[in-house]
DNA sequence: ACTTTTGCACTGACCAGTCAGTTCAAAGAT
DNA sequence: ATCTTTGAACTGACTGGTCAGTGCAAAAGT
């Protein structure tokens, strides 16, 4: 049964080829035949294993989200195991997503890019993709709230959202415009965020 | 000589539609005759009123830009002005900021699309355009630093870029997942996450 | 034997950009 | 007042090129 091993080589190869292509140029500027060439594979090959250039997309969406919320989720939960706080979690999940799009800019990229486009055919795929990131953080913070370590007043849903935001958009600002900087850096900036230390925590004034 | 005002009036028409297409398709996947078609205008029109469709583009996004980051700059002055701290501007600017996405959500979604891509002939106006807006933030948080508002531990250019992310992403993601949601619940959200009383202060750990 | 890949020619749709011609308001002429 | 001219603004049919997707016979891989 290693038939489908050659066949799974083969769409790795063209996951990478356009992962890249789509993130630097975007899809619709994107070629078949570009595919093809970085891949190193003929242009037929790469219809003899996707219907369509968008379903090659779908694909590759749905394959890299799956690495994202697995490795966040890993992370939250090898933290729990070492007997951490919810925070601690949360603080390693930040961790895990900047390793995360560090390994794969391109991806990460483009799912920013494509993420909140309205009318495009993969919407639903999205839409589906993006809960199930965002649901990881959820969990957390819900566990947080839950077990009293962190207060009632914070909305879970949009607070989960800004914080996978936060970390996404710094990171990919990171590397586009401040490459210099370490991971490490990133992830204390973001942390101190997170642990409250940039705000001082004074009480929020009724703003002008 | 009120044919410039002609001009004008027909360029505001074009980045209008420009702006919707581009933001919902892509910049690729948008047509001249349809951006054209939108305005309600000859597709000539569109070139003879800007070199080609990137240029179209590039001028689009520096007028945007330009909206953004003045929006963003008053917002911080008037706060200065009505005597309340470095963290009631840095509040002020993340309300300034979602009431500019509200009422101009396409423009930033195409900001968002577009910002990290490489390789693409308006790169560099991007990054221009990019240090911009960074630059409003980062002048508040030195400002705060200075007068002992902030913490010296502080680092300016990554807080001032993840804090722009966090305000365009949950602003992003409110509008297409979240919709039902307030203003003013988005902005109490990430207030409290500014301000600290997410992480509750806890040191930091050295992270497993 | 069978699955998978190759190479390449072909088609039909689509699209950025061009250009010869039209419109019209206002400046100037009578 | 009325006519003529000017030129900026606009129009839309057309062109040349590009690209997704097809078809298929031969080769390679397992």
């Amino acid at each position: 049964m290693e038939s489908s091993t050659r066949r799974q080589a083969t769409r790795q190869k063209l996951y990478e080829a356009a992962v890249t292509l789509i993130a630097e140029q975007g899809f619709s500027a994107t070629t078949v035949d570009e595919i093809a060439e970085r891949a190193g594979v003929a242009k037929g090959t790469v219809y003899y294993n996707f219907a369509s250039k968008s379903v090659l997309f779908e694909e590759l969406l749905r394959h890299g989200v799956g690495l994202l919320s697995a490795s966040l989720r890993e992370a939250a939960q090898k933290s729990d195991e070492n007997g951490g706080s919810k925070v601690d979690a949360l603080d390693a999940m930040i961790r895990a997503g900047l390793v995360f799009i560090d390994e794969y800019p391109a991806f990460t990229q483009l799912y920013v890019a494509e993420l909140w486009r309205t009318n495009r055919a993969w919407q639903s795929t999205l839409a589906v993709v993006r809960n199930e990131t965002v649901a990881v953080v959820e969990d957390v913070l819900r566990a947080a709230v839950e077990s009293g370590e962190l207060s009632e007043e914070i909305d879970v849903p949009l607070t989960a959202a800004a914080l996978v935001g936060m970390v996404l958009v710094a990171a990919l600002d990171w590397q586009a415009f401040q490459p210099e900087r370490s991971l490490d850096d990133v992830h204390g900036a973001l942390s101190l965020l997170l642990q409250g230390r940039v705000g001082g925590g004074q009480p929020l004034t009724g703003k002008a």
